[in-house]
DNA sequence: CATACGTGGGG
DNA sequence: TCCCCAAGTAT
C-alpha cells in the first residue's frame, strides 16, 4: 500500500530547508515562541499577491523602513504610498493597503480570525488564511497557486482549474495540521516554489515523493491543468509629455477606479482601437519617432509619444505640474516610465 | 461566475 | 520571441 501524505514529513523538510525571507520568522525561532509582527505578515502577503518573492523583497524592506507600524502607514499621505508602490503592479492593492491600515488602526490592531480579516479591504480567502495561520498559528488552510499545484499532483486531480478549486481546497484542508499551522502554511508554499515547480518539478528530492500519485504515474509536470486563456488584443494610444520652462512636468492623477488607478501618469486619449489625437492643450507638439511598447495582463499597448515645451504661465484644468525637484520616474507605473524614457531622449536630442 | 487588474523573469 | 506564471481580490 502506498504511503499517505503527512504534514509531519513536510514540516521535517521545512525545518532544514525553509527559505530565509525578510518577512519570515524561522521555524527554530517560532519553536522558541518568537512570533512574527502581524503588520509585517500582512504587508508581505498583500505584496506577494500574484507577485514573485524576488520582486517583493526590496519593496517590503523599503515600506517597513518608511512606515514601521500599521499606525505609521495609516498616517501616510496617499500619494507617497502610491509613489512607493510604483512598479510593483496591481495598484488597487496599494489603495486597499491604505484603507486597511486605517481600518486596523481604528480597530486598535489586527484581528486574528479569518472572518474578521476577510472583512478588511484587500484581504480575501487566501490572505485571511495566510495571516491567521502565519501570524497567529490558527489552523487555517491556505490555498494559493503553489498549494493548488502541489495538491493537484499529490492526488492527481485531472479536472482543470478553476473548476477543480474546491476539490483542491478539500485535499489541502485534509492535510492542514492543528499544531505548527504557520510553519505548515509556509512549508507547503515553499515546496511549491522551490521543488514542486510548474515546469520541471524536483520529484526526486521531494519530502512527499512517496505518496505523490501524479509522480507515480509520471504526469506530475502536466498538472494542474488549466483552461486555455484568451488571446491579448493590441490597443493604441498617445502620451502627451510636456515640460514647462522651469522644468516642471505636466501630469495627471488617474482616477481611483480602473487601470493604474490612483497613479500619476501622462495625459493622453483613452487607449483603444485607434489613436485619437486630443492633446491636453495647444502647443508645438512634436511626435517622437519611437513607440512605448507595454503588455498588461489582458492587452498589448503601443503608445505614441508627443512632446512639447510650455511657457511658464500656462494652467490646465484637471492636470498638475510636478516640479522638477519632486519628479521621479521611479514613482511612475512602468508604462509611464517607458514613455518618459523615450520622451527624455527626444528632449535631449532636440536641445543639442 | 467571468473579467479586470501589472510587472519582470524564465523556458 | 513569446508565452507562462507569481503567496489573489474586487466586482
Amino acid at each position: 500500500m502506498r504511503d499517505t501524505a503527512k504534514a509531519s514529513d513536510l514540516l521535517d523538510w521545512y525545518d532544514t530547508h525553509a527559505r530565509t525571507l525578510p518577512w519570515r520568522t524561522s521555524p527554530s525561532d517560532r519553536a522558541a515562541g518568537i512570533m512574527p509582527d502581524p503588520y509585517a505578515v500582512w504587508l508581505s502577503e498583500i505584496m506577494l499577491q500574484q507577485t514573485t518573492v524576488a520582486a517583493v523583497k526590496s519593496y517590503f524592506t523599503r515600506f517597513l523602513l518608511l512606515w514601521p507600524t500599521v499606525e505609521a502607514l495609516a498616517a501616510a499621505r496617499d500619494e507617497d504610498v502610491m509613489a512607493e508602490w510604483a512598479g510593483l503592479g496591481y495598484y488597487a492593492r496599494a489603495r486597499n493597503l491604505l484603507k486597511c491600515a486605517r481600518a486596523v488602526t481604528e480597530l486598535g490592531g489586527f484581528p486574528q480570525t479569518r472572518a474578521e480579516l476577510e472583512a478588511l479591504p484587500g484581504i480575501g480567502p487566501y490572505t485571511s488564511a495566510a495571516i491567521s495561520s502565519i501570524a497567529y498559528d490558527h489552523p487555517e488552510t491556505v490555498l494559493d497557486g503553489n498549494v493548488e499545484r502541489v495538491m493537484s499532483r499529490l492526488y492527481t486531480v485531472l479536472e482543470p482549474l478553476p473548476d477543480s478549486k474546491e476539490t483542491l481546497r478539500a485535499h489541502a484542508a485534509g492535510l492542514t495540521p492543528d499544531q505548527r499551522a504557520g510553519d505548515y502554511a509556509q512549508a507547503v508554499m515553499d515546496l511549491g516554489a522551490t521543488l514542486c515547480t510548474p515546469k520541471s518539478p524536483a520529484c526526486g528530492i521531494c519530502p512527499w515523493r512517496a505518496p505523490c500519485t501524479a509522480r507515480a504515474e509520471g504526469i506530475a509536470d502536466t498538472l494542474p491543468r488549466k483552461r486555455p486563456k484568451a488571446a491579448k488584443p493590441t490597443r493604441l494610444g498617445i502620451a502627451y509629455i510636456a515640460r514647462r520652462e522651469d522644468g516642471a512636468w505636466l501630469m495627471e492623477r488617474r482616477p481611483d477606479k480602473g487601470l493604474l488607478g490612483g497613479m500619476l501618469g501622462w495625459p493622453g486619449a483613452a487607449w483603444g482601437d485607434e489613436r485619437v489625437a486630443a492633446p491636453p492643450l495647444e502647443a508645438d507638439w512634436q511626435k517622437v519617432n519611437a513607440e512605448a511598447l507595454h503588455t498588461f495582463t489582458h492587452f498589448h499597448l503601443r503608445l505614441d509619444i508627443h512632446i512639447a515645451i510650455l511657457p511658464q504661465d500656462v494652467e490646465i484644468e484637471g492636470l498638475e505640474f510636478v516640479p522638477k525637484h519632486s519628479f521621479s520616474p521611479k514613482a511612475l507605473p512602468t508604462v509611464m516610465r517607458k514613455a518618459f524614457d523615450l520622451a527624455q531622449s527626444a528632449f535631449n536630442t532636440a536641445s543639442q
